[in-house]
DNA sequence: AAGTGGACCTGCTAGC
DNA sequence: TGCTAGCAGGTCCACT
């Protein structure tokens, strides 16, 4: 589910109102991904930092020490993988068979519910050290870096063989573009899916960087796509996925050439594209 | 190094 | 109505 925009709604629904609580408890359900990391009870009476998103996934600064006394920070890296969402719950313990984590902290409680569980929640002594940062070393630039350029993009997939649909979705160049808006962003661009990333044109490649950054601009301000699962820290649905161009619309016609459009499979993954309004 | 495919896990829907 | 196959927003890892 949750693509950059739905990581960023979600954090921007809960960061300021645990800024500075202290954490109660902390409960782990079901197995994620991978292992908490540490035990779960060091973390009691830690005061909650500043929130950070990178990528597709979350830093929750824990400090033992008081805030500014500690730096960098231990924390929690937590991403919602493919069908979490946090939210803010009203008591303690699940109240559902995927509430698989929990954050209780003197400004409320934040749940993570994740059927699938291919979401993650890691202990980090810092955002820079053990697992945290192996997950995090390999990610490429933020969509709104302003590092993020059509020259940056042209130099990073010169040589590429795989298509430009499976370079942007791999992360290692620019994250946060998922299987929704990485279609999107492709469509805006009028750019065909299956172009190998190594033949996008310099051209090209400035207005793919100002498509992907439209789209997720666009996506973020209607509060992130809801497809199934996803809300916001209050339990507030999404509404972008009313207005995508092509993805989850095989056979509707295009919004702009009413061509129907077309799904393959790609990596996969399925692709949406308008076989006229997108070229090689 | 770059590309491919499998793996993780559960739930929903379309089709028979 | 009930079963099954296929599909779903992600990304790591092993292998070629």
């Amino acid at each position: 589910m949750p693509e950059l925009p739905e990581v960023e709604v979600t954090r921007q629904s809960f960061a300021s109102r645990i800024l500075g609580a202290h954490v109660l408890s902390l409960r782990m359900g079901k197995p994620l991904r991978w292992p908490l990391g540490c035990d779960p009870g060091r973390l009691e009476g830690a005061t909650v930092g500043p929130v950070l998103r990178r990528g597709k996934y979350l830093w929750v600064p824990l400090s033992l020490a008081g805030i500014a006394a500690e730096n960098p920070p231990e924390g929690l890296l937590v991403h919602l993988g493919m069908s979490g969402a946090l939210t803010f719950a009203k008591s303690l313990g699940p109240s559902g068979p995927h509430d698989h984590f929990e954050l209780d902290t003197t400004a409320g409680l934040l749940r993570l519910t994740d059927p699938r569980r291919f979401g993650a929640v890691v202990w980090g002594a810092s955002m820079a050290s053990g697992l945290p940062a192996r997950l995090l070393a390999s990610l490429g630039l933020e969509p709104f870096d302003e590092a993020m350029t059509g020259a940056y993009l042209h130099q990073r997939l010169k040589g590429r063989k795989v298509s430009i649909k499976q370079a942007l979705l791999a992360g290692d160049i620019v994250v946060g573009a998922g299987n929704i808006y990485a279609c999107e962003a492709l469509f805006m661009a009028g750019i065909d899916p299956r172009l190998a990333a190594g033949l996008v044109s310099r051209p090209r490649c400035d207005r793919l960087v100002l498509a992907v950054q439209e789209v997720l601009r666009q996506a973020l301000a209607m509060g992130g796509s809801s497809l199934r699962d996803f809300k916001d820290a209050y339990g507030s649905q999404g509404h972008f996925q009313l207005s995508t161009r092509v993805y989850g619309r095989e056979g509707e016609p295009c919004r702009t050439c009413a061509t129907p459009v077309r799904r393959l499979v790609q990596g996969q993954r399925s692709t949406f594209f308008c076989p006229v309004c997108q070229k090689k």
